[in-house]
DNA sequence: TTAGGGTTAG
């Protein structure tokens, strides 16, 4: 049941009681109070039927369950005077005063964040007013929940030019102001400057750290702190145990994890949730669920991290049986939930269990959230349902520039670059701002489509027009988009001319072109660059293969195959699905094992056919060494077209791997299998392992066995 | 006394 949001003057529990209906075994909920200085967190003990803290002179209260987003504040008809605050710009005020400074705390209270800043406008015009702590508490607030940056250095500047003099609290308010806006270069100076540190001082500047995915200079912060302040509190573990995750550090985290219960903080909630994550994504699932079993209190965060950790490792039916026994537990289920839960659909590759998440989803009252929606559309435009996909995102209430980077590199993997590219335009019209991922969609979509003009003008006005820097995936595109048009001597050129070291998947674009076009000379060149850099993928030598081949360079073509031999490299084979009558086919390459293939390879022949009746030749691109005829050609089959000719036939599905027994595996060929023992929904029988990975002598060369 | 922490999408 959601509790709506409250406002009242003073807050009894029979007018709580009269809105909302509470869980009898929940004794206490955590209530924002909104106070002059905002997010300030009080308790409400339902038992004690009071405040717990004394100082609070409750103004207005809002009480929700946490659920987010967090509802913007709106008149309730159970407050009179809330109707009064509805209009708080007083348009009339010209001069700075004590009331504009209230207006303005008042219409951050409010969440009117930008009309707070313009209000601010006034004290920058004549400076010289000192609007105290709680104004530039507001100010603060303001700039924290516009995420601008703007803002901070408006408000930083009319601070340090006004004389203000900020206390402790304030100090470190300013420096999460910074913070919180990614601004790390002034927070770190306004830290180093700071002349007393306390505890929240040092979790604010290290969840920065965090937060920007500067792990390393955490931990050496948290290193100082430990050694300078000889305290820490449950929050800094909480962090520090993120930045572990964060590097894949399970001895790091293991050490905090020993920490915490020494320090006697181990059942805090917030150190259990992290510790799950930790662990679920340093690969140690057990040690998670281990965590979750121990939590006094399974929270909707613990229930969501278990969830989303199991899923991580492709445990999906396991994570779909963690989502209904938290379903059956009774506990809320929030916005994250259901974006898992779409996740974990979409990799189940399942559409029953995706409307189902769906319909789960709008049921709870999240159909309108931007998270679980974006995923939808991703989950459908994958799917292959990419109409569908585009109702999910024009039924959205609100966008964000993911939403929008989700429809556009659908429409670029179904071929449809045109309206990627209106969409893009539409994009702009609405004034939301293009991101690195964007354009790379949007060049995908050009490269896909053989748009290479829109695609070059884009390119260009990355940089110029929309400030984003072309990185080395979107050289790469580019790169992948002019060789489709033949064009190497211009992609060579932006190779050459690209500002940094030109990366694998630049020269892998440009090989690739070199074969399509057969250009001997500059795909060799490519090649050698390629083999300098990734010496171990296969994929290298077999395209210089194939150019070798195709223009009758035997010879060369044989050293390849030597070299191929030589380093023990073998084809790890690609493995695609479909669902049929609810059940799950899966093929590999060269799968002979299905019960039916004679049928199924009947058709895959029939439709090929029928294909090259109307003008299709099939390019015979994968020549293997040590393969034979027969398989080349399944090969040589897309399995999309073995989908196509399956999707006909009504069968149960058959296996898709063997190997040898005693043969020992490592993790990348372990998760191979688990997957699809996972799709499958059966156990697999290994029998031959040289199908996996870098095998050799019986073993994977890698040596990094399970 | 106020301030700081955990899970999701491209």
């Amino acid at each position: 049941m959601e509790i709506p949001l409250l406002c009242y003057r003073s807050v009894s529990l029979d007018q709580i009681r009269s809105s909302c209906s509470l869980p009898s075994s929940v004794s206490d909920y955590r209530c924002f109070i909104k106070q002059k200085t905002l997010s300030s967190v009080y308790r409400f003990s339902l038992n004690r039927r009071k405040w717990r803290n004394p100082f609070a002179k409750i103004r207005c209260c809002s009480l929700h369950r946490g659920l987010q987003p967090r509802p913007k504040p709106k008149p309730s008809k159970f407050d009179a005077d809330v109707e009064e605050e509805t209009d708080l710009r007083d348009t009339q005020i010209k001069k700075p005063s004590a009331r504009v400074c209230s207006q303005l705390e008042k219409l951050v209270l409010y969440g009117r964040y930008r009309e707070a800043l313009e209000l601010f406008e006034i004290f920058e015009q004549y400076g010289g007013f000192d609007m105290g702590s709680s104004t530039y508490d507001a100010l603060v607030s303001a700039c924290i929940g516009l995420r601008s940056i703007p803002g901070v250095k408006r408000v930083f500047n009319y601070m340090m030019s006004n004389g203000f003099e900020p206390d402790q609290y304030m100090r470190n308010r300013i420096l999460l102001m910074h913070v919180k806006c990614g601004m790390m270069i002034h927070a770190r100076k306004w830290f180093d400057e700071m002349h007393e540190r306390n505890l929240v001082s040092w979790n604010t500047i290290i969840a920065g750290h965090v937060d920007t995915g500067d792990y390393v200079e955490a931990f050496r912060l948290f290193l100082i702190m430990w050694e300078e302040f000889s305290d820490a509190g449950s929050r800094t573990f909480a962090t520090m145990i993120q930045a572990s995750a964060g590097l894949g550090l399970i001895s790091a985290g293991k050490q905090l994890h020993s920490c915490t219960l020494k320090m006697g903080v181990g059942d805090d909630i917030f150190v259990s949730c992290a510790l799950i994550d930790m662990y679920s994504k340093c690969g140690s699932i057990e040690d998670a669920h281990y965590v979750f079993d121990e939590m006094p209190e399974k929270t909707t965060v613990g229930w969501n991290t278990i969830i989303a950790g199991y899923a991580l490792h492709g445990y999906s039916e396991e994570a779909l049986d963690m989502y209904y026994d938290m379903r059956d537990s009774g506990v809320r289920m929030d916005h994250f939930t259901f974006s898992i839960i779409v996740r974990i659909c979409a990799r189940l590759a399942s559409l029953d269990y995706a409307k189902q998440a769906h319909a789960a989803l709008v049921r709870h009252g999240f159909g309108s959230d931007i998270v679980a929606n974006t995923a939808l559309v991703d989950f459908y435009s994958k799917w292959g349902r990419i109409e569908d996909a585009r109702n999910v995102f024009n039924k959205m209430p609100c966008k964000n520039v993911i939403s929008w980077n989700a429809l556009i590199a659908g429409y670029g993997n179904h071929g449809r670059g045109d309206d990627a590219i209106e969409l893009f335009e539409l994009m702009l019209r609405q004034r939301m701002r293009p991101n690195h991922v964007t354009f790379l969609a949007v060049l995908s979509a050009c490269s896909y489509s053989g748009l290479s003009e829109h695609g070059w003008e884009i390119f260009q006005a990355m940089g110029r027009d929309y400030t984003v820097k072309p990185r080395a995936m979107h050289y790469a595109c580019m790169i992948e988009l002019l060789g489709r048009e033949g064009l190497l001597d211009e992609a060579f050129a932006l190779i050459r001319g690209a500002p940094f070291k030109p990366t694998a998947n630049m020269w892998a674009a440009l090989l690739t072109a070199c074969r399509v076009h057969q250009n001997l000379e500059l795909g060799k060149f490519a090649a050698e660059k390629l083999y300098g850099m990734e010496p171990e993928k296969l994929n290298n030598y077999i395209v210089l293969l194939n150019i070798y081949n195709s223009s009758g360079k035997l010879k060369e073509a044989a050293a390849v195959i030597q070299t191929l031999r030589r380093k023990g490299l073998r084809m790890l084979p690609a493995c695609s699905w479909i669902e049929v009558n609810k059940v799950t086919n899966v093929f590999h390459s060269g799968d002979k094992s299905h019960a039916q293939r004679k049928e199924i390879y009947q058709k895959v022949d029939y439709l090929m056919k029928e294909i090259a009746k109307h003008g299709y030749v099939p390019e015979n691109k994968t020549l293997l060494p040590d393969v034979d005829e027969q398989e080349q050609r399944i090969l040589s089959y897309h399995s999309e077209k073995l989908a196509i000719a399956f999707g006909l036939i009504n069968t149960p599905y058959w296996v898709p791997l063997q190997i040898v027994q005693g043969h020992r595996l490592c993790s990348d060929c372990h998760k191979a299998i688990e997957l699809i023992a996972m799709v499958t929904r059966r156990e697999i029988v290994v029998k031959d392992a040289s199908r996996f990975h870098h095998f050799k002598d019986g073993n994977c060369s890698c040596g990094d066995y399970w």
